[in-house]
DNA sequence: CTTCAAAATGTAATCGCTTACAATATAATT
DNA sequence: AATTATATTGTAAGCGATTACATTTTGAAG
């Protein structure tokens, strides 16, 4: 097969005998042409091999129908499942709507920031989705209001800071407060709290439920990396204490795995002598043995939210709507899955009835 | 803030007093344009928010710096760990040689073939990684072959039909098996096989494998959907025989972990009663408890292989080297990880010695 | 102080398509 | 059949850059 050169909008007209005017009318939608015309020109397109160029339709256009994931400071998207989900939700909603989505770029020599100037000045794309890492500086993102490209945020409801972009923020505390009551109610008195960072919302429910209960105690809190390694090793230092929780309330599902673990190599049980709630709802939450009682953040849907919001913005501004986007945040909670990794308290158990349902192992419904 | 309108090279050129010739070429490397010029503009760029409209560069320098990746079937890549692994791997060489990476698009009216046209004949991207379900036709790729914009297949082995693009193919028998001669040599002699798709290598070799031991019973295979419940529900099955297996090999992690839930439903152990290998290691492989001896698939190294094959072939071609990659293609195994799913068959640990030994719980190490 | 090559800049054509506007064909109306 | 409105097509000017080629500067050599 010989190595087919580019057809272009010109040689594929002058071949039908028609304009490059007619042709283009073929390929966009409403445009005035007559239906037999343009199946004539779509048929002929097809078996000559045309498809009109997209980048010079961009150019003509003045957009480029993708939509850009960004996550400054962070190269490596696909490697976090937290992120991939975000990108699902963001490449569902941007399909539906007919765009494409564009993943980080090179880096730049400038830094994170002048990949966003490249992509939002330079019109690389017509929208982006920026993923706010937690301590990022969000003054730095000012710059980017109110330019041709809009961009939405996906923050933490507690992120420090502000700026004037647009945002679908993420509230920790709805399910935070779920898990927590869940486990006073199972009897829990002694909960430990395993987390990856020191402060942020879910840090602050934590400490908040438990003083109002009157079962605060700060020795029951552990710092650790968000890893199994480093969930085995903060639950290890809890259970070596003289008196061990009954119930461990873990910053990531993550974490709860390696807690669960631990757990198991002392010898005790999960959920009978110890009870587990992870956070985040990963694939594999649902998987373990037994399956973990989490917080579920529904990611992919942050991702969607925040994509429908771009886009809404992009019909605005073609509909000559003012874009009145600024300012604007959507929030998306979370909320707690119950499964087997919870049960009632030690001492609970002698008493409670209830007790002889919820140890019947789940995994068998 | 003031909307802040398109600042095109004209304008940015005449605020300077320069040509746009002179403002493009400090734009791009190795042009003839003096040092201190070139430092002039492009300072004065950052200060006047003057970026290069990416488009329009794309369309003159007649590339996009683009990689697309396509997965025909299958518009959800990003819900499928083993694809988002292999983007992950795409992205990150392609990161390198400083293209951006481009995900599935709109659907298309004409299925997925019509997105790679318009991926490929549209000039949308430099070159497209195309990730071949099995049982795809390759033979509706031919129409791709020596076009202008190269293409590269990811497939497996034993993949059906042929075509003439280059690809980067996984074998499966590697890895398969050592699995099998890993559990012969543990002792095992009934083992099961629990499979998601009645044909591939893996299915063959275990056939071959155990025929040659002389232990081949194709009452030990069981064929299920690749999700935990089907894993499950197989396993239920193998343990419901009179003389059950000492030893499963799962097809996927995913089956695998359905399997292991089932033996210990039955009261069993893993691996002193049952001994589980799955297929693929995925992040949970490794986290789950007892962490799985598996098959693993070096998933981003195939990405990156089949993306630095694309991005050679750009180079050949800016060189006016002969392209020459066509029915070139590269080929990556599978390596079995032990970890702490499998051990000794039944009878055996009567007999053998080293059984002490292979029954230490592996976490503590 | 010329002279000439090399370096830096400018001019203008080009990339492949879209689209406002003009021109023509078709249909509807009287 | 003439007239007008409407649907279709053609013409040509962009879109915002790049780059071959022409021109001017610069600097070294004669």
């Amino acid at each position: 097969m010989q190595d087919i050169r580019t057809l272009t909008i010109k040689d594929f007209a002058e071949r039908l005998g028609l304009s490059t005017a007619t042709v283009s009318r073929a390929f966009t939608q409403g445009s005035n042409i007559s239906e037999v015309t343009r199946e004539k020109i779509l048929s002929e397109a097809r078996v000559l091999g045309y498809v009109p160029n997209q980048t010079a339709r961009r150019l003509a256009q003045r957009h480029s129908r993708l939509i850009g994931l960004d996550y400054p400071g962070n190269a490596d998207v696909l490697a976090d499942p937290y992120l991939v989900e975000l990108a699902r939700g963001v490449q569902k909603a941007a399909q539906v709507a007919g765009y494409g989505l564009l993943l980080n770029t090179v880096p730049r020599p400038g830094g994170d920031i002048e990949l966003l100037r490249e992509w939002i000045l330079g019109r690389a794309v017509d929208g982006v989705v920026i993923v706010v890492p937690r301590d990022f500086p969000l003054e730095s993102l000012d710059y980017f209001a109110n330019r041709d490209i809009p961009c939405i945020l996906i923050t933490q409801v507690s992120s420090p800071g502000g700026c004037t972009l647009p945002s679908v923020q993420l509230d920790l505390e709805e399910g935070a407060i779920s898990a927590l009551t869940h486990l006073l109610r199972l009897g829990h008195e002694r909960i430990g709290f395993i987390t990856s960072n020191c402060s942020d919302s879910v840090h602050r429910i934590y400490s908040e439920k438990l003083r109002e209960a009157g079962f605060l105690d700060t020795k029951l809190i552990v710092e650790t990396e968000s890893t199994t390694g480093g969930g085995r090793a903060a639950m290890h230092r809890l259970l070596a204490a003289p008196v061990h929780p009954t119930a461990v309330f873990c910053r990531t599902d993550i974490i709860a795995l390696g807690a669960l673990r631990a757990v198991r190599e002392m010898g005790l049980r999960v959920p009978e002598d110890v009870s587990i709630v992870g956070h985040d709802d990963l694939l594999l939450a649902e998987l373990s043995d037994p399956a973990l009682t989490t917080v579920r953040i529904d990611t992919a849907k942050i991702g969607r939210l925040a994509t429908e919001q771009l886009i809404q913005c992009f019909r605005a501004k073609a509909d000559g709507t003012a874009p009145a986007l600024n300012n604007v945040s959507t929030c998306v909670g979370t909320e707690l899955i119950v499964r087997s990794s919870t049960g009632p308290a030690l001492k609970a158990k002698v008493v409670t009835h209830q007790n002889r349902f919820d140890t019947v192992p789940q995994s068998v419904l």
